[in-house]
DNA sequence: TCACTAACATACGCAACGTATGCTTATTGA
DNA sequence: TCAATAAGCATACGTTGCGTATGTTAGTGA
């Protein structure tokens, strides 16, 4: 039995805790997860979550995180496969709009996550995405693409935009056809960038 | 000492339980309010609370109602100044974004209420603001102000934009200055709405 | 006037978080 | 190689807080 390096065992065991909570968080909420079931389920108990990450808050955030990664990922490989770079743009915002529809992350990060730790704006981690948009209108402003505007301003009202979007195609009957029209509606308000080159 | 009437006794009841629950709830969050301290706050127990509201939810939902309709009242409010129902659409918008600045509604309105009780949009009440952003909409179409869309579409993208807007604005150093750049932002967006007409 | 019921208070059980303490095992320095 | 040390995790405990079951008082209708 050789013996194994201390930082593997403990990055192996910070995985499965995120990996139970991740499951439990989108299962059944953060709030009504409970540490002792979640731990269990890891095949450790609350002492470790205690140790790696403080509190409970912890490891949400630690989950968080990993999400975000995720996400920016995802957004990074939709926008790669566009023709033009407003394209890519509106490829990135939809991609947001379905990866807003998954259960995990609607409920992690777009309910539980703003609530339990605060606004979005204030993780260390999840500035990710916002960032990414913002640089992409930056972006498509030096290619006159579309009119100056202010980028940070932009971004964060498209998020909101394609959050709730998330939110309301959720709630529906028919899905498939309420994305239709929320991508629609979307890239209706998204011309307002485009007007004065129409 | 007259006997008062009942039905008068259980609305002040409910009514001082509401109102010790919006300042617990604005300035701890849902979760760290216990309902030990919050009944006390208001005189009562919390067997008050149980029989009137079922459980903790209920007296968020029963805050979240009251909230919503002065919410509400005021966009009628800020309508009815403008010149011209373009204009009043604006108004409106600019309020929401206004009012969900407030440390209360943001609190309560856009991150507990969410998170607690799921989609606003399965809210009995809180539909109300969103419905009336939908009917301006319609009235706009019908006046062909601006082009045909789809109205609970667009509604709810400019409500999610409106509440991202708000915090953001919240989280920044300068809110005043942040408040302008996102209200202009805000009308660069919803200018998509008027191509055709510009 | 009197049974009856609604409105609220009191008392109890239980679940869950966080901490303090203890044990086991890898790492370190001589 | 072998203590000594500390990290990593488990166990045990105290506290808080929700929800319910039960008790008590005051208004209601016949």
């Amino acid at each position: 039995m050789a013996a194994r390096r201390r930082s593997e065992m403990v990055e192996e065991t910070r995985g499965k805790l995120i990996a139970a909570a991740r499951r439990a968080f989108a299962a059944k909420g953060y709030a009504a997860s409970s540490m002792d079931e979640l731990t269990a389920e890891a095949g450790l108990t609350r002492g470790a979550l205690y140790h790696n990450f403080g509190d409970k808050k912890g490891l949400l955030q630690a989950v968080i995180d990993q999400i975000d990664a995720e996400m920016l990922a995802r957004m990074r490989v939709a926008n790669e496969k566009a023709q033009t770079p407003w394209l890519g743009f509106m490829a990135e915002n939809k991609a947001y709009i379905e990866m807003a529809l998954e259960p995990e992350i609607q409920r992690i990060m777009l309910l539980d996550g703003p609530a339990v730790l605060g606004d979005p704006s204030q993780w260390p981690n999840q500035t990710a995405c916002l960032r990414r948009t913002e640089d992409i209108i930056r972006g498509l402003m030096r290619d006159e693409t579309i009119m100056p505007v202010d980028a940070e301003a932009v971004a964060r009202l498209l998020n909101g935009a394609a959050l709730n979007a998330a939110l309301w195609i959720a709630a529906s009957d028919d899905p498939q056809a309420v994305f239709e029209k929320a991508v629609e509606a979307f890239q209706t308000l998204a011309a307002g960038l485009l007007r004065v080159r129409d």
